[in-house]
DNA sequence: TGTAGCAGTGTAACCGGTTACAGTTAGGCT
DNA sequence: AGCCTAACTGTAACCGGTTACACTGCTACA
């Protein structure tokens, strides 16, 4: 393997115009330029980064954090950060962290080794000591995101949406909804969770329409989830008319538990889901979610990221993208 | 940010004596071990694994090129990808190619440039000068691969599980059974789409079933190429009872067509599709299909790569994965 | 002719680890 | 005591880039 010494002796020059050449040619003359360029044609010579990142103090990669890379609306995200990164020669580590604490912290060493220079993380959890933090810390939050979080955010107002497909339900007629919940409690904290639920209560009570507990599920936003909520929800009495479910898996899973009960939706029941993974418009019947816009998500963390390395952080940006409502057919007016 | 020589300063030792505790405690004497121990834990010492990779010439990454990595059935190859290189202390970069050739050679430089030591490619072709490959060439193949290739490759056997799978619906009756393809012409050259029809092929000859031509549809592997394909095989005269996809988002994009066109799956055509995708026993009907160990695939790939780059391949390895036909409720015995 | 200014160049230190090699020390043996 | 060995340690070179600084040679202009 040839180094930038062997491409210096071969053009006749030495190693620091070679370097100026790699780095910018305009600095060297056009007699040096060609010898430089020709030997390095010749030696098929390529710089190797390992020593110049070393050198400089900087990897060109930044982290993934992500709970699960096989979900669809992550893998999107993911798109959307390697996309930039791609742009702006940065390399993406993946973390598949698998919601566990541990695997979060082995991959945050990598920070802390300089394998990384920065993280972004999926998670609504800080891999870390959180007093450390300062707006020049190379960490960015996307998805799901804490309210009171110090750091850069990106995300959607998962309240307003919530509420909006809420109001939905509401405005074609149902009284009595249900609600799929995503994971919360001592063990799994969502703040998505709770968002979305905060959306879901405002617009019941903005119709003075009574919360019901018993209409409260708990899921994990996996499709089983979907599916074993449909036996609780028809358990129900009264039952509901309408499920919003807090993503589109559950939604899948649930619609697919109902219609093996017998029943049709939206006939007896609507179902409403959340995300608009591309699955959703093939569900039979196409899925009524909310739309996330996945891979912008994933490029406004990445700017974000790139834009503290790059010193040009003035202040800590949390970033709100817009959701939009998506009417299909698996909500309808209840049946009176 | 402190360095060895910090440490060695304050542990009142050398840096060869701070190497060797950090690389191999044993080697240290017990006196040593602990000043140096606590030197390390005063300054919250880490070292610099940008230094430390430089020197021995090693990235301890390394790439997974992936056309799309929004493909759930990627996405899963990649998580056993990631499983390994976490096990054994090696980061995975990303690369989505986008099915685009420049971005895979763009990617490919980081391999030249030591940012990754290897490549564990998804799809079929060989980024870089395929007449420079040795067996010590740290490249494996994954999914989508060439029998003739001359590299490690880890798949499935396609032809024999679409065979499988044309089989059955030939033993449960079918007689007119057409085939939904992946992409194959000049442009997208698919190594898969060619086993899986010969498979079928091969399944109709054995039961002396003659070809037609017009039950031959062009897909790409995605949903909606899978509703495009509906209308085509309503068009044929007679009209086939059975479908073979090749992936299982055109089956289920293919089932929301016919429905849509008020058939019904599987009475008046049955369909079955190729991967078992998570969401395949989650469409209506549950999706007969192949069933793919996603993960070990990636893990195997892994495994291989790793053992590449450490030296204990002998032979390009050429691993065949089993698959299984999973039955489900789209498949049924035409209606005579 | 003298000199200021500029473009281009080369030498060598530097980044922070690792490790070859040489040196020191302690303990066991004759 | 003298010698040998094993265990441990320190010095300094090394990896392959980058770049501060000093230097050269040329042109422009008084």
């Amino acid at each position: 393997m040839s180094s930038i010494r062997d491409v210096a002796q071969k053009a006749k020059v030495s190693v620091a115009t070679v370097s100026r050449y790699l780095n910018d040619p305009e600095k060297v003359a056009k007699k040096s330029a060609e010898a430089v360029e020709q030997a390095i044609r010749q030696l098929n010579y390529k710089p190797n980064l390992l020593a110049r990142n070393f050198f400089k103090s900087r990897s060109y990669s930044i982290l993934v954090l992500v709970p699960n890379i096989a979900n669809p609306f992550f893998s999107r995200v993911i798109r959307g950060v390697e996309d930039i990164g791609q742009q702006k020669g940065y390399a993406v580590l993946l973390g598949d962290t698998r919601f566990s604490i541990e695997r979060e912290a082995e991959y945050f060493l990598r920070v802390e080794t300089r394998q990384a220079e920065g993280v972004i993380q999926l998670s609504p959890n800080f891999p870390g000591d959180i007093s450390a933090y300062t707006p020049s810390t190379p960490f960015v939050n996307a998805c799901e995101c804490l309210h009171e979080a110090p750091y850069p955010t990106v995300n959607i107002d998962n309240t307003d949406a919530a509420k909006t497909v809420t109001d939905y339900l509401i405005s074609i007629g149902h009284r009595r909804i249900g609600c799929l919940l995503g994971p919360d409690g001592p063990t799994m904290h969502s703040p998505i969770t709770r968002d979305r639920l905060r959306g879901y209560q405002q617009a019941l009570s903005d119709a003075s329409i009574p919360l019901e507990e018993q209409y409260l599920i708990p899921g994990d936003f996996s499709l089983q989830s979907g599916r074993d909520a449909s036996n609780l929800f028809l358990k129900c009495s009264p039952r509901p008319t309408a499920i919003f479910c807090m993503n589109d898996e559950m939604a899948f899973g649930l619609v697919q538990g109902l219609k093996s009960q017998g029943l049709r939706v939206p006939e007896d029941m609507s179902v409403a889901g959340f995300d608009d993974i591309e699955f959703a418009q093939y569900c039979d019947p196409a899925l009524t979610t909310i739309s996330q816009p996945a891979e912008d998500i994933g490029r406004t963390a990445m700017r974000t990221l790139i834009n503290i390395l790059e010193g040009g952080a003035d202040a800590v940006q949390r970033h709100v993208l817009p959701t939009q409502l998506i009417v299909r057919d698996s909500t309808a007016a209840p049946i009176t």
